[in-house]
DNA sequence: AGCACGCCGACT
DNA sequence: GTCGGCGTGCTC
């Protein structure tokens, strides 16, 4: 065939979900000359078929065109994603690091990554025919079955669907078959919406003033992008204020999501909202099966739903008439998704809005400091829910003094006198430890040697249940050492403090009592947390002993003492989140403490009874110890949070990080990006995995700004040392520069 | 990521 | 003799 013929020939770029940040060219299958760009094609791919999603269309490409391969099938008629969907992944894409195709892959469920039909399932409905409608059931006297079947058609409705006849008679179909043929009966095929049905039982609750000034202000800029802090605890009533604010923006015609830190908390939340609103509302989150996340996706992508209820990955769910985001415990970290694709839901929330122009409510009783950050920036408008009168009552806090006290596992005499109280007076305990394991440490008594991981270059943690050490940092693990491999004479001695080691203590001293410990080690089987909680909540249990999986939003009624037995390690990590993330578990414990009726108490082991941000946070509130937190890093020059960006390495030879090292700091210095640090290497490049040598980078810089730049320009000299396939890097920025 | 190709050790 | 180990390279 002549070369002009080709000239002439469309070329679609598609996106496939492969590690691979590009686009690949298909040729169109015959007789086609335009592909919708959202819609999904089948290709070839290498020696396999995959499904794409097209990107554009074009004339022209970098490959030469015999070499292109044709598209098999194209699986839909109308594109599925918008232009600003569109926008949004690649700026995603582009912002995390990530390839476009694996990005674009994550906006969708599994089954339509797979190539699955985007059809929403069809139910068969029967109803009564013309001829149907003309008849008395009388006629039918012959034939009993038929004639019962037919009285139901006419005394519940005209049209029953095969699940309502089920019910009705297991064995209709016969007769229904038999109907059918005598045209009294024909079908017709409905959307399914059997979940989506809500009769409004509740309407809205009278506000009061904070609340009624909440709704206002939000109400009255529903139109355009802007961001709102809405700062209140449990129980200051910030779900009415959403549901106010959604019923306006359902009234407009328009879309809202709402999204929830864990799907623990979806099903209180959406009981609440099928009984405020009649809409439809579909949910979605990783435990639902593959089909349901499929009509979900469908139902909100065709405008079938108005309401989108899910966890993280919902936040890329293509909207018919967006209206609204609302992100509610917008503190909580797993907004983060921290491995693979790594984004933030919260960011590309705010992304998102500016990109559809409509309003974000960030809600939450503890908010991060990024979003007070931006509060005192005024990009974002605070509006705050004081606590409800008469309804929480304020638990009293007491610090435990632990300098020269001798600690039993990690309790202290007063803790324990406390806790025997407490379960005497038939009550419940609550104890939170942040580390999982029995002891962090594996120590020689006579050479001081310490059992770490070659990988990670941090301690192994002992897990005596199983027998082994396990890293933390990368989850290598090995079988528990007998003898110290140094010296062969020494005794190996646990040091520190973890979760199983409290629980064996509490076991001994507590004997006859019920104790419960849930970290991520006891609640790996499926259903064990929910079969815990309902143990807990049930009142068999005396003790409760976690980390911080506890504190997210179970409350447990009979709870009246809770302690967290290391505070310190909270104030003194190297975690850049981690005062905050301690202060916000001591406020949310804090509100948990105590039933209605009398106030419980709240017990912070520490080292430091006068460390300023503790007095601050219990004297003044969570506000006040932002604020400081806040002004402190501001007077030291320190950015206000991390800026940070991480680069990880997969290198050939083990010298091959430290050559990638020298070329990050080189180019560091040629553009001049000396306010650029190098805070690595995070991991040792020691051991091999999957034939990788492992190393990771992390650069921080005072602006976020200025890291930004240099990433941009960094990004494509690190590419070419991709392509020449000697170092592979991820990247992850914390937090993103966006608002 | 998958998948194939390719080159060396233990097996009927 | 070859089955299969994973090291290397490619995908329009």
């Amino acid at each position: 065939m002549a070369n002009s013929t080709y000239k002439s020939l469309p070329i679609f770029k598609i996106a496939i979900a492969v590690p691979l940040n590009r686009l690949f060219d298909y040729l169109a299958p015959e007789n086609v000359t335009h592909i919708p760009v959202g819609s999904r094609v089948l290709v070839p791919f290498g020696k396999s078929k995959k499904v794409g999603f097209v990107i554009a269309q074009s004339t022209r490409s970098e490959i030469k065109i015999e070499r292109l391969k044709t598209i098999i099938e194209i699986l839909d008629k109308c594109s599925l994603l918008s232009a600003k969907d569109f926008q949004l992944l690649q700026w995603a894409s582009d912002y995390y690091h990530y390839p476009i195709g694996e990005v674009i892959s994550a906006a969708f469920p599994v089954s339509l990554r797979k190539g699955k039909a985007a059809i929403l399932p069809q139910e068969k409905h029967y109803i009564l025919s013309a001829k149907g409608e003309c008849i008395k059931p009388e006629q039918l006297l012959k034939t009993p079955k038929q004639k019962i079947i037919f009285e139901h058609f006419l005394s519940l409705g005209k049209s029953l669907s095969s699940a309502r006849l089920t019910k009705l008679d297991k064995n209709w179909r016969p007769a229904v078959k038999a109907l059918m043929k005598k045209g009294l009966i024909s079908t017709q095929s409905n959307l399914k919406t059997t979940n989506n049905i809500n009769l409004q039982t509740e309407s809205a609750l009278a506000a009061n003033k904070p609340q009624q000034h909440a709704i206002n202000q939000l109400s009255g800029k529903l139109k355009a992008f802007s961001v709102t802090l809405l700062e209140g605890v449990t129980g200051s009533g910030k779900t009415e204020v959403y549901m106010q604010v959604i019923e306006k923006v359902l009234d407009d015609g328009l879309q809202v999501i709402v999204l929830l830190p864990e799907i623990t908390l979806t099903p209180q939340l959406e009981s609440r909202f099928r009984k405020r609103f009649s809409v439809a509302i579909s949910v979605s989150h990783s435990k639902l099966t593959e089909r349901q996340r499929h009509s979900a996706w469908l139902e909100i992508q065709q405008g079938h739903s108005a309401i989108l209820l899910g966890t993280r990955s919902a936040m890329f769910t293509p909207l018919q008439k967006p209206g609204l985001i609302i992100l509610d415990e917008e503190h909580d970290s797993s907004f983060k998704q921290q491995e693979g694709f790594r984004f933030s839901a919260r960011d590309l929330a705010i992304v998102r809005a500016k990109l559809l122009n409509i309003p974000v409510v960030l809600g939450s009783a503890t908010p991060s400091l990024e979003s007070l950050h931006n509060v005192n920036k005024k990009r974002f408008q605070l509006l705050q829910l004081p606590e409800r009168a008469g309804i929480a009552i304020e638990p009293e806090f007491l610090l435990f003094d632990v300098r020269n006290k001798i600690l039993q596992d990690g309790l202290s005499e007063p803790l324990l006198t406390l806790i025997k109280k407490t379960l005497d007076k038939k009550e419940q305990v609550l104890l939170f430890l942040n580390r999982r394991g029995f002891a962090p440490v594996q120590i020689c008594h006579s050479c001081s040697w310490v059992a770490r991981c070659h990988r990670c270059d941090t301690s192994l943690v002992i897990h005596y249940a199983e027998k082994v050490l396990r890293c933390h940092h990368c989850g290598h693990q090995q079988s528990l050492l007998q003898q110290c491999p140094a010296c062969k004479s020494g005794e190996l001695q646990a040091l520190g403090l973890g979760t199983e080691r409290v629980e064996k203590a509490l076991q001994t001293l507590f004997p006859q009592q019920k104790i419960i410990r849930l970290d991520r080690d006891s609640t790996q089987r499926k259903g064990t947390l929910e079969n815990h909680l309902e143990q807990i909540n049930q009142g068999n249990v005396d003790i409760i002993l976690g980390t911080q999986m506890l504190a997210k939003g179970h409350h447990f009624p009979n709870v009246t003492l809770v302690a967290i037995l290391d505070v310190d390690s909270g104030l003194f990590s190297i975690d850049f989140h981690a005062t905050e993330k301690l202060a916000q578990l001591i406020i949310q414990v804090a509100g948990r403490a105590g039933r209605a009726e009398k106030s419980g108490r709240v017990v912070l082991q520490t080292r430091q009874p006068n460390h300023p941000l503790l007095s601050i946070l219990l004297k003044d509130g969570y506000n006040a110890f932002a604020k400081t937190v806040l002004a402190e890093r501001q007077q030291a020059m320190l950015p206000p949070f991390s800026f940070q960006a991480l680069l990880r390495v997969y290198a050939r030879s083990p010298d091959e990080p430290q050559i990638f090292l020298n070329v990050v700091t080189g180019l560091i210095q040629n553009l001049n990006h000396q306010q650029t640090r190098i805070l690595g290497p995070v991991s040792a490049p020691m051991a091999k995995r999957a034939g990788y040598y492992h190393f990771q980078l992390l650069l921080q810089n005072t602006q976020r700004q200025s890291l930004h730049v240099l990433l941009t320009l960094l990004i494509p000299q690190l590419y070419t040392l991709k392509e020449s396939k000697k170092v592979r890097w991820s990247l992850d920025v914390d937090p993103v520069d966006l608002y």
